[in-house]
RNA sequence: GCGCCCGUAGCUCAGCGGAUUAGAGCGUCUGGCUUCGGACCAGAAGGCCGGGGGUUCGAAUCCCUCCGGGCGUACCA
């Protein structure tokens, strides 16, 4: 409907000024229309006519083009358009509310959780894994072949930590004492060990020598392909674990599952062999033993990519990780989730790549996000300052739910968990209220929830949905069915920005306005219920679908 | 120091070039409702949109500057 309207008023710029103009149309106020445009107020510059003369003109041209889809067209303000449909014309609306699929045909590859073996899920994973899904499923419904991957670290410091202080829990290296760890309890027991081995790195001098050097045999073990040593015997074993656990965890989530994972010592041999390829051409070069990138150029830091042990950082991996995607998927477009102090250091990554693989970078979009904290802090992991873990999280929200008294649903606390962090543009902190987010009142997710339910228990008591045949509504039927029509151009609006946020926005006004709706009209019995059935069906249906795009579960009972 | 991001009601946030009155939620205050699940609805109070300058017919929205906060700034990720 919005294009079509869009194109017209295009074309009457066009005849009658013989203007070229992108329309946008917006929603106005209800009491002013359905939809608005500014043309006007841009061609007055253009004309150097006074803005309202020539809003008159076109608003009689588009009367006369658009008799049959719009009502009314008024100017008001300073020139601005105004459309009104048919009451014909917005019904006709609510039996479409598909997004048109504009990205069908396109590859997106999108990459996000990102959590490390070896180590604790925190916070931020957490947002990632949950708002990274909300995004999948947005360019997976514009129709987008979508591959969604997660990436994590299987080497690097942390493991070698982590390894170090498993060794030294088993009392030597002897793998088959892991059997006797209880499976429930693997994960728990390898968080400890991260942490014991965080603590030694940092306390014990000889302790930092012995994990570094157990740092550099894990690289070995990746580069002789060695799966039967002790040594080897353990780290594949625990790699294994962390696996386990987080495929337990996305299903607890309810999230897609991923496409594939792809552990950093996949991508690192392709990494160090490109860096090492670009810097004979002169891409990368060397300084003080290592390998670097010089950003200053380009407004960027100086980054290392392989370090003056020779071993690959952060950087060789992630050159490697983009190619890799651009290999197997070519992609139109690769979306990367992580939290903002990554911002600046991809940049770097990504100028770097530009100079030798340009497509890949250039259709990389990379979002951040910043801390998730909790309402009124936490006590923290005494060791490591500020960072709330993701576990932490859910049972905080499991905590104000059993407060209320209401006993959630699993369904309902992952909702209110979700919509919490789904309800914030993406870019700043998050500050997770575990009672705000649990309550059934205000801008919540178990509130959407249970609008939804009450919508599907009036439909039950409701006789079957007729066919309706519309020719006014009355007015609160009326701001009800063109809040549902807007359904499209939310998701729209949420697929180009790759922002979830405006789907809760709208899906929470939309409520709003049946609330308003409902509480002053009958529907079950009035003489009116076959057009209300219909409306409150197609508004049910609007929040479901609303609802499942946010990865969030609408019951019919609750 | 330099770079990036942020600063909107008491709190948490939308809005990011347009409409007399800058919007929500929570909190506070008034009304309504033994209701098709009132956990809602109607309304009030509360904001020189961090300060100052500029661009524009029009700025919370763009540019500059200052103040305040976060992050980054070579071998962590």
């Amino acid at each position: 409907m919005r294009s079509e309207l869009e194109a017209a008023v295009a074309a009457v710029c066009k005849d009658l000024f013989a203007a070229e103009l992108a329309v946008e149309l917006t929603r106005p106020n209800e009491q002013f229309g359905d939809y608005a445009t500014n043309v006007a107020l841009q061609l007055a510059g253009k004309l150097g006519q006074k803005p309202r003369d020539i809003a008159e003109r076109l608003a009689v041209k588009l009367r006369e083009n658009l008799a049959g889809t719009v009502a009314g067209v008024s100017v008001a303000g300073p020139g601005f358009i105004n459309l009104t449909l048919r009451d014909a014309v917005l019904v006709r609306a609510l039996d479409g509310l598909e997004a048109p699929k504009r990205l069908a045909g396109k590859t997106y590859v999108v990459e996000y959780s990102d959590p490390n073996p070896f180590k604790p899920l925190h916070a931020g994973h957490l947002y990632t894994t949950l708002v990274g899904d909300m995004i999948a499923r947005l360019v997976e419904r514009a129709g987008a072949k979508t591959v969604r991957i997660n990436y994590g670290g299987d080497v690097g410091l942390h493991v070698g930590k982590c390894m170090w202080a498993i060794i030294r829990q088993l009392g030597g290296e002897l793998p088959d004492k892991l059997d006797d760890i209880p499976t429930g309890e693997r994960p728990a027991w390898l968080g400890t060990r991260y942490v014991e081995g965080n603590s030694a790195y940092e306390d014990d001098g000889a302790a930092k020598t012995a994990i570094v050097a157990t740092n550099k045999r894990v690289y070995q073990l990746h580069e002789a392909g060695d799966h039967d040593s002790p040594f080897a015997q353990i780290y594949w074993t625990c790699r294994q674990w962390s696996y386990d656990y987080f495929k337990t965890l996305y299903n607890q989530l309810q999230v897609a599952p991923f496409d594939r994972f792809i552990p950093e010592s996949e991508v690192t041999p392709l990494g160090m062999g490109t860096v090492q390829e670009q810097l004979a051409r002169g891409v990368y070069t060397k300084s003080d033993n290592a390998v670097v990138f010089n950003g200053e150029p380009h407004g960027l830091h100086t980054r290392v990519f392989i370090n003056t042990e020779g071993l690959p950082t952060y950087e060789a991996k992630d050159v490697g990780l983009s190619l890799t995607k651009w290999r197997d998927y070519h992609f139109d477009r690769s979306i990367i989730i992580t939290a903002n102090e990554q911002e600046q250091y991809m940049q770097v990554v990504i100028a770097s790549i530009t100079q030798f693989a340009p497509e890949p970078a250039e259709r990389t979009t990379h979002l951040t996000h910043g801390v998730v904290k909790l309402q009124g802090g936490v006590k923290m992991s005494s060791r490591k300052g500020n960072v709330v873990t993701a576990l932490q999280i859910l049972e905080a929200a499991r905590e104000a739910g059993a407060e209320t008294g209401r006993h959630p649903s699993e369904e309902t606390i992952l909702a209110a968990v979700k919509y919490a962090f789904a309800k914030n543009r993406i870019g700043g902190d998050i500050i997770y209220d575990p009672k705000e987010s649990i309550a059934l009142e205000g801008n919540s997710g178990p509130y959407l929830q249970y609008a939804h339910a009450r919508a599907r228990s009036i439909l039950k008591k409701a006789a079957a949905e007729q066919h309706h045949t519309i020719e006014k509504f009355e007015a609160s039927e009326r701001s009800l069915a063109r809040k549902i029509s807007e359904f499209p151009e939310a998701v729209e609006k949420a697929t180009n920005e790759l922002m979830p946020h405006h789907i809760c926005t709208y899906l929470y006004e939309l409520a709003q306005t049946f609330n308003s709706f409902y509480e002053r009209n009958r529907v079950v019995g009035s003489d009116r219920e076959a057009v209300r059935t219909a409306l409150v069906a197609r508004y049910a249906d609007t929040l479901r679908d609303g609802l499942q795009l946010l990865g969030i579960a609408a019951p019919d009972t609750m």
